[in-house]
DNA sequence: GTTGTACTGTTACAATACGTAGCAGTAAGC
DNA sequence: GCTTACTGCTACGTATTGTAACAGTACAAC
């Protein structure tokens, strides 16, 4: 049940810029992020392929090219790695967490409060 | 600010296990853990030694003996792993997470709401 | 149909991180 | 002094990560 190998920092850099890009080749990647962490096409290609290892990613073969592509919304593999560390650090209760959270001023209760409304509203529309 | 390393496995067995068991010593983890996760006394201090390292514990002297304690609640250190998962997968964005949690049935738009309603209402007692 | 060219497939290798310890040193108590 | 109970320092195999070269192959252009 979706135990996947967590991504390394340079993997969750490639996600990022697939998830803003949209399908692209090796070569799109590398140029992409050239400014930010300069690679060599052979490295990105390795990368590309352990991330598809793991499931992150697919490619389609275009004419000889490989294009890729996240297979997640980025707020999935976000939620998924949320649901280790609730387990982890607050014995699983979520509401512990949303406190951390409020305690740490990552959110104020009005904003938490505000989310939650608009969240059940546009859930009514089902 | 924070960018502290994150715990491995076996790291967050051993403060898991601070946290639920208070200042201890080495050999009193050892024990606590026997049962999970047998190791010598010698690979306790060196994972403890580690977790002083990337600053999740420290420890006073007493007598002779090291009595180590986790620098941080549990949830704060959940907390601090979020924000980089926002950072890393959502923009920042806190709504898209809740809307992603609430998407994959982690917590349902009404528990949601319960929540946030009751965390606002202790707050105000400030 | 030979020769580039543009890709992919396969393999390698150094640097970390992790789990697992051993051994040396030292202070305390007997 | 000798033993005990600790800590300090060091080591080491395995896995993961970042980095990449080299080999093979198919299409493209002569």
């Amino acid at each position: 049940m979706s135990k996947r190998k967590p991504l390394s920092e340079l993997e969750t850099k490639l996600m990022r810029y697939l998830w803003a890009a949209g399908p692209v080749s090796s070569e799109q990647v590398r140029e992409g992020l050239a400014g930010e962490h300069p690679m060599k096409e052979a490295t990105v290609r390795t990368v590309l392929r352990r991330l598809e290892e793991k499931g992150y990613v697919a490619h389609e073969v275009e004419g000889r090219t490989f294009i890729y592509r996240g297979l997640e919304r980025p707020e999935h593999v976000a939620v998924q790695a949320i649901r280790q560390l609730l387990d982890r650090f607050c014995g699983g209760s979520m509401e512990q967490l949303l406190v951390g959270m409020v305690d740490q001023k990552m959110i104020s209760p009005q904003e938490l409060n505000a989310l939650a409304k608009k969240i059940a509203q546009r859930r009514k529309k089902d």
